[in-house]
DNA sequence: CCCACTTTACTCGGGCCCGAATAAACCCGG
DNA sequence: CCGGGTTTATTCGGGCCCGAGTAAAGTGGG
């Protein structure tokens, strides 16, 4: 019976974002679009204005009728800075109030240990060194692992060996602008919800291919978290009881099968040759170079991952399902066999599933993170530090 | 971008569903368990009071402090008819606010042909009759397959032979009460909601053992219904890509696996005797009769069901699953593997997953069918037919 | 018996969203 | 150049929800 706030300011969110992937609009379009009262766009568009994000352009006729006020999101009235924090690296963006990044930094630190004294360190280095130019509104940080973005605590991430980790509150009380903490793939998601899908869906899968194995789940335009935040583990699907050991503890989950590591386990074991040094890559050169083991290996993957997204299609009945992560690099061997798949798996309403994949580059969670802070506009409004 | 409406009157909704199966409460008790302010609930309660719905009962001194003054709901106060329509006959119930059955008739009717007039046809007699003592204040039906309860149209249903009837436009045309529509299982899951697992979890699943195997969602207190209403699919989740033909077109659906039909054909196939009139009955009594075939049979089934729930519970991070349809006479058979195996595939933090079996008699889907009405309590109150 | 204290319930002002009515700003044709 | 038509934007009143403050109705101690 907890009664969740939708974390308010749903609208004025969904008005920036709108501005920032689709340019500049009048407030009528505003509404037609959101599918809300005129009279609601007029009132956001005020105070916004008042609040230097957005601005209006010069009235242009548009054939019969009164003009129409184009509104212009002033993308630089405030930026947010996200970190994704990986386990042996950190990689942190500062981004617009249109989702573009407008600077990024790359560091090779482990912060397991310390998390609180180092990203404190990193995020108040960033927070000066920009104190002259726009500040910086507010930080979000995309964590591996389950993490509870209400309460700001890491409940689980056993590759950081965070057991209950209550970053959110710890950061806040060091940094002074607004602190958020999620799930990695849950923050991506939140960015395909402002800037990606979200355009044209208002439910949608995220697939995420990496390390390990997750899935953002959008249902009415709400990025879904589940209990204590630790929904979205597709990787542990469980897919065959007699199959490997999987690190969480369980059998035959769907990523000990075609996680990452499992695949370049299996590839070795296939007798193909990969310097120990060279993961990914080297399965990629692999795949390249035409092996027919590796070929075949990521068919197979690709097929059984679409049958498992089949399942979570039929029982959610979404119709899109993008596809991200630092393993998207081996779609062109998955992709073929996982749509195959997918089509195959899926009840007839919803043959028409449409999968998306996009470049994707390590700084995407991180982008992500900062748009933890997007999603919620209200944030980005409180008092700056003088 | 379409703003979907939370069909309004949704505090109402909760409080006569909480009254309904909690007893009488204090209004601040009722603010406290629904996480609602107490002006919310004190403006909400004056006015159901006026209508007749709720009743205040004497003031209680509760020890110290001004006592509270109980309300109660006054379960008579509107009646509403669900009609659970399958292929071969109707269940018809009649139901008070606060959810339970005061009559029920069943009728063995093939509908599918001329479902409006039919339907149209035994309504309006229950409408008749009842006209003098407490009049029926509102129609759902339950129907198989997808449906979709915003439009009132039933997209596909294949046993039906419907495709695209909108049922709900053409009943409202001729019933002179308000009318909805929606999938069979979604209707109990709404039942769950209002009067079941909704007590205690603000998500959870339920999963449909039946003619063909359902799911309904529940997140946030919503019960999803995915793109045109065809989410649940859950039978058609793509388990084995060399298995059996299933009825949908695609190969190796978990239905055709463990679905009712499947299970019988597989029984007999591995040589136990079951007459082919008496289907159910017949799988249930060579389980009783410990026939070993069967009982593997059986037990495998559960162990895989027990494998995809978990493989959707990982996915959306619910704590609890209700297990309903006319199967379930056989899950003391599928029950133990089912139990084991979906807390063996689902991570550590869900580890404690409740599941509920609860006696499930045909008329359960009526019932959920007329709980469809109670759900949006905004549609009792319209002036009743002169 | 009256006065703190406690708990419950209500009132009031404000925020947010909406639909309908109104105002604004243009087009064009006579 | 003026009025009808059209599209855009704003205003206004109402519904719903909330938090904070206030009133109500009891208890128990001095």
């Amino acid at each position: 019976m907890t009664r969740r706030p939708a974390h308010g300011d749903l609208i004025r969110t969904e008005i920036l974002a709108l501005l920032g992937s689709a340019g500049p609009l009048g407030r009528a379009e505003i509404a037609a679009r959101l599918g809300v009262g005129a009279a609601t766009v007029t009132e956001h568009t005020r105070r916004l204005i008042g609040e230097g994000f957005l601005r209006e352009l010069t009235p242009r006729a548009s054939g019969t009728g009164r003009p129409r006020v184009p509104l212009e999101l002033v993308s630089d009235a405030a930026h947010v800075l996200g970190i994704r924090v990986a386990v042996d690296h950190l990689v942190g963006t500062v981004v617009r109030l249109d989702g573009q990044i407008v600077d990024e930094f790359r560091l090779a630190e482990r912060v397991a240990a310390a998390p609180v004294r180092l990203l404190t360190e990193v995020v108040r280095h960033e927070i000066d060194a920009r104190r002259d130019t726009t500040p910086i509104r507010g930080v979000g940080f995309a964590v591996p692992g389950m993490a509870d973005p209400e309460a700001g605590v890491v409940r689980l991430s056993g590759i950081m060996n965070w057991h209950g980790l209550p970053l959110g509150a710890e950061l806040s009380r060091e940094l002074p602008v607004p602190v958020l903490v999620d799930n990695d793939l849950r923050a991506s998601t939140t960015a395909e919800l402002l800037f990606g899908m979200g355009r044209e869906h208002d439910d949608f899968l995220v697939l995420g291919i990496g390390d390990g194995l997750g899935m953002g789940v959008v249902l009415e335009r709400r990025v879904q978290r589940g209990a204590d935040g630790s929904s979205g583990e597709f990787g542990h699907l469980p897919v065959d009881p007699e199959g490997p050991d999987c690190t969480c503890g369980n059998r035959g989950c769907l990523q000990a099968l075609v996680g990452q590591a499992a695949l370049l386990d299996r590839a070795r074991r296939a007798g193909v040759r990969i310097a120990p040094e060279d993961g990914l890559p080297g399965l990629v050169a692999a795949a390249e170079r035409g092996e027919r083991e590796v070929l075949r290996l990521l068919s197979d993957a690709g097929a059984l991952l679409g049958r498992c997204v089949a399942g979570v299609v039929n029982v959610l009945a979404v119709k899109a399902v993008k596809v991200i992560g630092e393993s998207h690099v081996l779609w062109p061997y998955l992709g073929p066999s996982f749509t195959a798949s997918a089509g195959a798996g899926v009840i007839e309403p919803l043959k028409d599933l449409s999968v998306t994949v996009s470049p994707w580059r390590d700084t995407e969670h991180a982008r992500g993170a900062a748009c933890l802070l997007l999603a919620r506009s209200g944030a980005l409004t409180r008092t700056l530090p003088h």
